[in-house]
DNA sequence: CGAGTGATTGACTTAGATCAATGACCGTGG
DNA sequence: CCACGGTCATTGATCTAAGTCAATCACTCG
């Protein structure tokens, strides 16, 4: 629970998990709202209903990713969470969480940071996909997923997931990854990668 | 007040204007916080500083839009806010916002409930960033932003705003719109796109 | 009236997408 | 223990959609 942690007992207590084969519904447009939820692992679509019932992707969330947050406070789910594949997510009831916050202030404050800082990483991913050259893209995202000594970053996850994170097909990233430190811009070793230390641009 | 016109009167009260000239700066990386923002005018960008001092913008805050929500909870400022045009801000100071939350779960509430829907409209747009054809891009956006007879877009600013917030150039953007137009797929009047309606695809 | 801006279209270029292939590295099941 | 299938990382060749540069027209505003 990355996120959730500080939850009080009560409500993770209460929490449920679900088990979803891929294409699975775990909520649709319309139904009574109960839960928000975290992806324990897989992969969901937030979909819309057009009224000429096209279907348009709000979003995908992905493993460690809270969502649905905003159906605590509307009576029903504004989309569809499909499956994109077998996943399992975790569901904290709207209830007791609601009623959770409302009787403790510092529990309130802790979700509102927790959606702070959300929208801080979102509009900063936002800011990124503005730039559109693919080695200022990659340095903008290196340069912020720098550790504590200001040049290295190191890799957690697939260097694929970045691309695709970052826009780029996994071709491109690789490509510009290889540029990069073939022009001496950044060095990479097993699982990570230093940026050189630069004056200017 | 778009966002916080709900507010307790003691906290609109204590708000302050601010006007920034091009290039001055509202707050700095580490200066102590004590304000949320609105921007009421203009346009300020958000950036850190890397250890080898270059800048990294994180965000461009619009007219309209509310930024440093995270500072609420922390001491400090993380990053520099500039403005990138002159500007006019209205700040809600820390203390009181806080206090009227803490005192209210009503306030509270629907202060995560702004945060929650911000969350969601951004996910939104970076979903819709990861449709790399332009045509597909616009017509995400259009079906979403489409009224209540679920085919009419009415279109309140600029097309040039429309088009840098879809990531597109603006000439781009013109030549998808006239050619979505001449296949059909849209009909264009002053300040209004209407979607055909359609099935499949 | 001239300057500034938005909307629009044309011509040209290019960065990145697409398609394809290869080698390394699993895990697994016979 | 090894062959097989799968995924990841990587590189090459090619193509095209969107970016860039440029020009025009319509409008508004002082």
């Amino acid at each position: 629970m990355p996120f959730l942690d500080w939850l009080p007992p009560d409500v993770t207590r209460r929490s449920t998990i679900r088990e979803l084969a891929a294409g699975e519904s775990l909520f649709r447009q319309g139904d009574r709202s109960f839960a928000i939820f975290e992806v324990e692992d897989g992969r969901l679509r937030l979909i819309r209903h057009t009224i000429d019932s096209r279907e348009v992707v709000l979003h995908t969330a992905r493993r460690g990713e809270l969502f649905a947050e905003a159906s605590l406070f509307s009576n029903a789910y504004q989309c569809d969470a499909v499956a994109a594949v077998r996943s399992r997510v975790r569901g904290y009831p709207k209830r007791e969480l609601l009623a959770a916050m409302r009787k403790s202030p510092d529990i309130a404050e802790r979700f509102m940071e927790v959606l702070a800082r959300q929208i801080h990483g979102l509009r900063t991913r936002l800011e990124e996909r503005n730039i559109r050259s693919a080695r200022a893209r990659v340095l903008h995202r290196l340069t912020l997923a720098v550790g504590a000594d200001g040049r290295t970053v190191m890799l957690d996850g697939k260097l694929k997931d970045l691309a695709a994170d970052l826009g780029l097909t996994h071709e491109a990233f690789y490509r510009t990854l290889t540029a990069l430190e073939k022009e001496g811009a950044v060095t990479r070793a097993q699982g990570r990668i230093t940026l050189r230390k630069t004056r200017g641009i």
